[in-house]
DNA sequence: ATAGGTTGTCGAAGCGCTTCGACTCCGTCC
DNA sequence: GGACGGAGTCGAAGCGCTTCGACAACCTAT
């Protein structure tokens, strides 16, 4: 392993030299950095992470929390966490990846052994555990997510409730009086975990106001599920010709059920899907859809813990609004037999 | 923050005999252990990670890349991704993610920085433009996937050649004569991704045994790309009475398609589909299918690099048997018209 | 011309840990 | 009873880097 000393001697300049030359923190005269850089490239030298890291006493490492379960959004997950890899990369940070197995604890090691500089947590429930030590503890994070309560904490996150009244919107000026919401998964309800109650808030105040009737079932995502789930809001509201789903594994099945039944999409009824672009595009019918921008809550989050990191950031709730992209599936309300 | 002196101090003892107590390097009285392990509780210390990976010149951290694209099986990648995660902090490391998208250069960064003491990588490409560098490293790794020649690399697959041939049989027993591969989007294969023409290769061969004629087309995901394919190889081979499809994102539109056509699963036509199994059960008629051992293939892989860390490991290529699981989608082929 | 500021470089201290050799006890064996 | 060896502990060196203060050299403004 080449070493800083070693470079130095090559170059034949002073340890601190190279090392200001690296971190740019004192100006160095153009002939000398440029030997130093010669020396580098030529020895092949990377600084040791782990003598860097007791030094300076930043890691330069960034941790990120995902869920280890499985039964939600896997595919915006992923985005997520690669969206976070790149753009700290962009900034010079590496990305320590923490499954939630260890819960708070893993917070606690982390920050404890100076192991990453900063955290990123996802799959945030409303009254998180871990939430506490990320309070008492100096290192900056961020959350994708919302939880209960928000004092302190920088979050970024979907605007779930304007999302809800978006669809909500958009199925009231097409005429639709009587709307079903397939929701997510019944444990994703009981673990509190925020975004599918407040998709659910803000679809139903709007739709209040609106004059829509709301009725909301969970489901568990697959073809059978969503074969029992769609037979009891038909029995329930058999008026029922606008949908809106927030589970993307019941998307599929929704849609071959429907067909099978008659119903043709959008003649008969309206489908509206709360998932990744991608999902609305490759579905067996075009999905008009409010996107999850994945992309763009990894980025955010990054952002936002880089500027605290720097000392530039503030605690804040970032709320990115939604979009809803009209395409095949949604369409005028029949009229009423 | 807690240091090991601090800790020393208040035992009463040295900070090597603390040091030992931590890694058991060396005897120490059950007396001194307890004093020691009691200060550690109450002082809530954590050593350093830094201080510990320059001093012992291991950071106890494995470095795992991960594809960019998310052209395919991102549930896949994603379940790969959590099971190295945890199998890995079962032996006492963390993970460190890694994106494709600096190449190379990561691997070089890593090694030369010691940030990782091994790699574990994904998405290997037959002719993998990291493998050179791994190669010529000291540094332990595993691949998951394989790429062309495997010499002096441990490998950790699903053996696809054994999957194809597994669907040639199960086909073949049903007396199927006429089958059709969809397979992965084309860009897959401009990549030399390897595990698609393992299975290709493999069920060709079989096939060539067993009598079955096999039409292969590839195919990116979605319902109009499947439509196509769909279409193109009813032209071709009429007679068609089996699939076998690698394309998660085909498999839905597949059984919708054939659906609209009047051809019923699996009394006209038997698919088998190469997918994790949860895909298998979730979709719209449940799928006889080969699982791909995300789970297996993880934990498989992290366990190998801990052999090769600790000195016992050996450099081979381990190919996970497939295992075919008869659900509803297959079935006997029809009597000749 | 001189005081004062800038710029570029160096030496040394130290970050918190591991590990090696050395030392002290104490029990064992001839 | 003295040599021997193992168990338990300590002190010190050093891992490779950052950073602070010091200093020499030079430039500018009075």
């Amino acid at each position: 392993m080449v070493t800083l000393a070693e470079v130095a001697q090559h170059a034949g300049v002073s340890a601190s030299t190279v090392s200001y030359v690296l971190s740019g923190k004192r100006s160095i005269s153009a002939g000398t950095r440029e030997r130093v850089e010669q020396s580098i490239q030529l020895l092949g030298y990377h600084p040791n992470a782990g003598a860097r890291a007791l030094a300076s006493n930043r890691s330069n490492i960034i941790a990120l929390m995902i869920p280890l379960r499985t039964d939600m959004y896997v595919p915006v997950m992923m985005e997520i966490a690669i969206a976070v890899t790149t753009s700290a990369r962009a900034h010079g940070y590496d990305v320590l990846l923490l499954t939630g197995e260890e819960g708070p604890d893993a917070v606690r090691r982390v920050t404890g052994s100076g192991l990453a500089d900063a955290m990123i947590l996802m799959d945030v429930e409303l009254d998180d555990g871990r939430l506490p030590l990320l309070r008492d503890t100096t290192q900056p994070s961020v959350l994708i997510g919302l939880p209960a309560d928000t004092s302190g904490l920088t979050c970024v996150d979907l605007d779930f409730g304007a999302t809800g009244a978006l669809c909500a919107e958009h199925l009231a000026m097409l005429g639709h009086r009587d709307i079903a919401v397939i929701g997510e998964a019944p444990a994703v309800y009981e673990r509190h975990t925020g975004f599918a109650e407040r998709t659910l808030d803000g679809l139903r105040s709007r739709s209040r106001e609106l004059g829509l009737r709301v009725l909301h079932r969970p489901c568990e995502g697959g073809f059978d599920a969503m074969s029992l789930t769609l037979a009891r809001v038909f029995d329930e509201r058999p008026g029922t010709t606008g949908f809106v789903v927030q589970n993307e594994s019941a998307v599929e099945p929704l849609l071959a059920l429907l067909r099978r039944q008659g119903r043709a999409v959008p003649e008969d009824v309206s489908v509206i899907a709360i998932c990744p672009d991608q999902v609305a595009v490759q579905a067996s019918v075009r999905l008009t859809s409010v996107a999850i921008p994945a992309q763009e809550m990894g980025r955010g989050a990054v952002e936002h813990l880089i500027a605290k990191l720097e000392g530039r950031g503030t605690d804040d709730v970032v709320l990115i609004a939604p979009e809803l992209t009209v395409r095949a599936s949604t369409g005028p309300a029949p009229a009423a037999p």
